[in-house]
RNA sequence: GUCCCCAUCGUCUAGCCUGGUCCAGGACACCGGCCUUUCAAGCCGGCAACGGGGGUUCGAAUCCCCCUGGGGACGCCA
């Protein structure tokens, strides 16, 4: 049974790059039936906060990425990790270290100015069992690392990585305030939890042979491997606030909408074939890890947005109007026609790339003292125009029906009379009933707008012309 | 500095494992055209890449080595 984790730590939002990793573990699970579990660790207590674990859970939720197990919260195993590092300490697999945080640091400045490697000197893995000289002073345990030999696992996704062990370091897995450490909390939570398939940044492979070492010193099985590449931002740099790094929420506040991005997500650093729409089930059935490349990716939001309209085009309206409500009341609007909402979505969805766009776009539908755009109106609304705009708001209150067939030959016959174009005739019209050049089609318009509108529009356009 | 990872169009990528069908395919963006009541959408077309150098081979984007470039790690952060 395959199980995977997304493990965050409530340091921060749960961003962009948090959430392609967690929906790697996510897809990898599914697409072999497993489970996928979410722990938060939060054994940072300084920096880790509420707010941060609602935005990760939030930002999950939304998304669609739903975890069988969990979430738990290592704060709330705390003894556990503790009993194993004791359990260490009297096995001789690690020690007790009395070195202070201020002598640690001088010593990595030190050996970095020298060329050397910043790492612990271990002037206190050997001392003796009965030493005493350090009673009562606070200490941390360091884990014992083999001094020779190497370390080496086979990734899922890069193959064979291997570590010389003097490369690596004592780490300190109990801090002297008495709470574990990452690299610690880690492997015992893996193990314990029964995971089997470790997907994450590849920011972690450095980590990877240490914690593989702790595996075995606690003789608990090794899971397996797979080093994501990071995404980068514009300027090919770790995602940073600048770029992507926001909250995944920002997202849904923008007006994007969850497939498209969980769509983006999965191809970037992924990719079946020549495919670039995949819904979640397909995501699911077509998702394995050897097909993640190698090479970090850039974070384009042009593309995001290419998707985004996508899904706007083509999730049923009744779905995508459901969703823009919640837009309209943000601009103070409301809409409990329900048919015309789906109507004005129709109309509206393939000239618009978010939901936010569509509603910011769409303002005229809803209020009658909609904003008039001023170049519109000086190019549009003239006295030469007057008379078309008359003679339409004449034909218009003689139409029985409001179908686009019954609108058309009014446009055909102020065409003929005019000598204009239909473009001279239903710019004018569109600008009265919009406030701006750009519309849907202006017989589904003046459809949606219903007669009592358009009249009291055209009629105030008239009177604004001199 | 040391260690680790990576390297195909501007971007996401296919191809690489199992060399020839690749003078490198798709998508986004960009440019042009068509359609057209505006704007979009849609359709058609175009631009555009195997980082460099050595090997191996009849033949290399594909295998090997070096260089260069980029990224990551080196915390009582995760």
């Amino acid at each position: 049974m395959v199980k995977t984790r997304f493990a965050p730590s409530p340091t921060g939002n749960l961003h962009i790059g948090g959430a392609r990793t967690a929906l790697f573990n996510y897809l990898y699970s599914k697409h072999h039936k497993g489970i996928f579990v979410l722990r938060i660790e939060d054994t940072d207590v300084e920096r880790s906060k509420q707010e941060y674990v609602e935005d990760i859970l939030g930002g999950l939720s939304w998304l669609g990425i739903n975890w069988d197990e969990g979430p738990y919260y290592q704060k709330d195993r705390v003894d556990l990790y503790r009993e194993h590092a004791f359990r260490l300490l009297g096995a001789g697999l690690a020690y007790k270290c009395y070195c202070s945080t201020e002598m640690l640091e001088e010593k990595r400045k030190k050996a970095l100015k020298e060329g050397g490697k910043p790492h612990y000197d271990r002037t206190c893995r050997d001392l003796p069992a009965d030493d005493v000289s350090n009673e009562g002073k606070p200490f941390v345990i360091r884990f014992k690392n083999p001094l020779s030999g190497e370390v080496s696992f086979d990734d899922l996704i890069r193959g064979t990585i291997t570590f010389r062990c003097e490369e690596l370091d004592d780490l300190i897995i109990l801090r002297s305030d008495n709470t574990p450490t990452y690299n610690f909390t880690v492997v015992i939570d893996d193990a314990l939890m029964g995971i089997t398939h470790i997907v994450r940044g590849d920011d972690h492979i450095n980590n990877t042979p240490r914690q593989i070492l702790i595996y075995e010193a606690l003789n608990y099985p090794a899971p397996r491997f797979a080093h994501v590449p990071l995404i980068h931002g514009k300027d090919k740099a770790r995602l940073s606030k600048r770029h992507g790094a926001t909250s995944l929420l920002e997202y849904r506040n923008e007006g994007f909408l969850p497939e498209a991005l969980m769509n983006y997500l999965a191809r970037l650093g992924w990719a079946h074939g020549d495919q670039e729409i995949f819904s979640q089930e397909e995501m699911i059935e077509k998702f394995d890890l050897p097909n993640v490349g190698k090479s970090p990716s850039v974070f384009d939001m042009d593309k995001l947005s290419w998707l985004n309209g996508h899904y706007m085009k083509t999730l049923p309206a009744q779905d995508i109007a459901e969703r823009f409500l919640p837009f309209l009341e943000h601009m103070g609007i409301s809409a409990p026609d329900r048919a015309q909402l789906v109507r004005i979505v129709m109309n509206q969805r393939e000239r618009a790339k978010t939901l936010k766009e569509m509603a910011q776009a769409s303002e005229y539908f809803f209020r009658d003292d909609f904003p008039v755009d001023e170049t519109a109106r000086t190019k549009f609304l003239t006295s030469a125009t007057k008379p078309i705009l008359v003679d339409f708001l004449e034909g218009f209150n003689a139409l029985s029906s409001l179908d686009e067939e019954a609108q058309k030959p009014l446009i055909e016959g102020l065409t003929q009379k005019y000598n204009a174009k239909p473009v001279n005739i239903i710019q004018p019209i569109r600008v009265a009933l919009c406030g701006k050049t750009v519309s849907p089609g202006i017989f589904e318009v003046i459809a949606i707008l219903g007669k009592e509108k358009v009249g009291k529009r055209l009629t105030k356009a008239i009177e604004s012309i001199q």
